[in-house]
DNA sequence: CGAGGGTTTGAAGTGCATCAAATAGTGTGG
DNA sequence: CCACACTATTTGATGCACTTCAAACCCTCG
């Protein structure tokens, strides 16, 4: 899109997304300038696949605008979303551990720019720092927890009420009496993942409106009464209902 | 059970599990018997429940013999289980991030030795050792793959496929022609693992023998044709055979 | 032997997937 | 600005996988 942006403009752009990023948090400034030296700025279309699953990894990457898919695919083509992420989000970090590959691929969901950096460097500034090794802890044990509820929804939870729960999640963690709210991506992905078919979420979608008087307007969602949407979605969930992050 | 051990049978008991487990790996002699001054000894009876999901957390364990789960529950009852685990695990470590408290509960599955240690040493440890945050950064990338194969394994394989997927995984690495194993623990608490109902799993193992030729003796199964098992189970998979890790 | 938990089997129901087709929405070139 | 092409979404009809409820069976252990 922007690819001819000016060199200052492009640095600012990375600057700013480096310490939007938890991960980096504590970092001197001399310490991110280092950092800025390695980074590239990478834009990636929609559909865009930046690497596969068990392919030999040289680089993360970090969003810095736009919306990116991990997921796994099988031979005979089904895929499952691992997760969706965008601004501020690190993704491709694991694959330092372990055997060195990555363990989903990822794929822009649509027109998206992030910033790469070399997993040796990540190495290097982990040894050097550790507050970034404490910060990548609390990160990776965050997603740990959002994983353990995810798998507990898969297999408690119906349809409609894990769609009502990503609704929730969406809203933070104030919890208003209303509110009106956007589906942050098209509905076959959401629908992908919250581990359903297309047709099956929107059947699910329509059930929810009809059980918890909802109301739908293409991806504009008007909860009415949020506190009869958090009773039918959480009676099924071991978590009790400001459920904190909110990792679409 | 042994709970009448002298004292010198004890210390051999702890440190036996210390060097046994992967997140201390590296530590000095002086390191772990410092660690060790910490440390306390529990017989965890089959059933009891060390903590539970939300509890604020003082404590981390490592198994030292037996099985423990890790799992989460509704209101009504229902439960869905993260993981299950046995000798030189450890668990309720990633309680020290995120709000302190613990994301799931605990509890012994038969009679199980545990070693006990503060969260506050663990914090301490880390600060003190970079090496133990680079181990438990390991550990949890680790545990971060086997969660995200397990999401896909419940999307897009079937319940004999599950099955057959945990059976490959018992053998471990290699891949013989034929084997014999034993399952790990009831098939009740194994259906709930794999995310179905016992009766679902009954049936479903009697498939998989129909469909691939095993043979089943209570506990005991064998396998006599283990590439044939492997066609029928990982096709639905996005991992090509050996699929590693064998983290029950 | 008898009690109790684990496991299997049967019959019926439910939820989601699949296949197929209609409809709505969006961007394009004329 | 409209018609077309293409994609996203919805709707309908049907099938299958897993669950549910109920009962039998099995096995171990006191």
């Amino acid at each position: 899109m922007q690819s001819s942006a000016p060199v200052s403009v492009i640095h600012t752009d990375i600057t700013a997304t480096l310490s939007n990023c938890a991960l980096f948090r504590g970092l001197s400034d001399s310490q991110r300038t280092d950092l800025m030296q390695q980074a590239s700025i990478v834009h990636a279309a929609k559909g865009k696949t930046l690497y596969v699953h068990q392919e030999e990894a040289s680089s993360f990457y970090i969003v810095s605008q736009g919306w990116i898919k991990l997921f796994r695919e099988t031979l005979d083509g089904n895929e499952a979303v691992i997760d969706i992420l965008n601004d501020g989000h690190i993704f491709g970090e694991t694959s330092m551990f372990g055997n060195g590959s990555y363990s989903s691929s990822a794929q822009a969901v649509e027109d998206t720019t992030l910033i790469r950096l070399p997993i040796s460097s990540l190495r290097q500034i982990i040894e050097a720092e550790p507050k970034v090794a404490l910060n990548l802890l609390d990160s990776m044990s965050r997603f740990r927890q959002q994983q353990e509820r995810e798998l507990e929804h898969r297999s408690l939870q119906n349809a409609p009420q894990r769609i009502g729960c990503f609704l929730l999640r969406l809203c933070g963690t104030e919890m208003p009496d209303e509110v009106t709210l956007h589906l942050p991506y098209d509905k076959t992905l959401l629908a992908a993942r919250l581990g359903m078919k297309p047709e099956t979420f929107s059947r699910a979608l329509a059930k929810l409106r009809s059980e918890t008087g909802i109301s739908i307007n293409g991806a504009a969602i008007h909860i009415s009464n949020v506190r009869h949407l958090v009773e039918y979605s959480c009676s099924a969930c071991s978590q009790s209902f400001p459920c904190e992050d909110a990792g679409c």
